[in-house]
DNA sequence: ATAGGCGCCTGCTGGC
DNA sequence: TGCCAGCAGGCGCCTA
């Protein structure tokens, strides 16, 4: 499920939810996840206060007072949401925290399971851990030089590119075939036939495309959901992605759907030539 | 270095 | 109507 876009609309709203609060008992259900939850996690996590709430790529991180960190990634399906406690859980939700006296509950549900949830007793670990994961910069702050030189090193199709969390993180499936529709570029175009120009266009795409679905709250396909129970809307602004055969928007072409990196990939073959 | 395949899971859809 | 292959927003691991 969720990109760039549904995990910071999930930080946005998580915020006034959470922020203050204590996070009080933990209920775990037998299915593990990616990551299996450690005992001793629930001890740390105990009356700790959420001081703050920040997004790194697609990961969610919750900074907890004493530098206990809880570390979310909601995977293909995952879904964290604030509930009163009296409303009832759905099917394969698989943590449940408590806050304050126990009116209210943070939930993790996650029908596949590709999701994780970790907590790391201080800040080191968690340096540690992000540091293993290379993940590249920020698409807002994604230097052009840096940028042009990812592509300019690599056969890599600018699809695979956008893929790589390495080189920039947060970018999925839609926002990889939306932000090359924007740019006017191919999906199999290698990186090294990539010109300044063209390289400066998708930087740009990015940027605009991710910020128009954080103003939409994201894409709602099947499963996403903010903190708030709400789903996004940016579904309905797709121009590509999902719109296999329908006519391009721009040119009214078919909108073409290939297999590439592994992944549905969707373009419209007038509007996005390869060289 | 890179592509492709698989595995991890459940649920839904489309074609027969 | 019913069955089942194929597919889904992610990611890590393996092989060639």
């Amino acid at each position: 499920m969720p990109e760039l876009p549904e995990v910071e609309t999930v930080v946005r709203e998580l915020r006034p939810r959470l922020l203050g609060r204590r996070l009080q008992a933990v209920s775990v259900s037998r299915h593990r996840l990616r990551k299996p939850w450690q005992q001793q996690w629930a001890g740390l996590l105990r009356g700790r206060r959420v001081a703050a709430i920040r997004r790194r790529g697609k990961w969610i991180i919750l900074d907890l007072d004493n530098q206990v960190h809880l570390v979310v990634h909601l995977g293909m399906t995952g879904q964290l949401t604030v509930k009163m406690s009296r409303e009832a859980a759905g099917t394969h939700t698989h943590l449940v925290f408590r806050l304050d006296r126990g009116r209210q509950e943070l939930r993790f549900r996650d029908v596949r399971r590709f999701g994780s949830a970790t907590v790391f007793p201080d800040s080191r670990r968690l340096e540690d851990f992000f540091q293993k994961a290379e993940l590249g910069p920020e698409p807002f702050a994604l230097p052009a030089g840096y940028w042009r030189e990812q592509l300019a090193r690599t056969t890599r199709s600018l699809k695979a590119v956008l893929l790589d969390q390495r080189v920039v993180a947060g970018v999925g499936n839609i926002y990889a075939d939306e932000s090359l529709f924007q740019a006017r570029l191919h999906p199999a175009q290698r990186g090294r036939d990539t010109s300044a120009p063209e390289a400066a266009r998708l930087r740009r795409a990015i940027v605009q495309v991710l910020n128009q679905a954080i103003e939409r709250r994201g894409s709602s396909i099947r499963d996403y959901i903010g903190a708030s129970g709400q789903q996004g809307e940016y579904q309905r602004e797709f121009r590509v992605y999902g719109r296999t055969d329908e006519p391009c928007l721009r040119c009214a072409t078919p909108i073409v759907c290939m297999r590439l990196a592994g992944r549905s990939t969707h373009y419209c073959r007038q509007c996005q030539r390869l060289k």
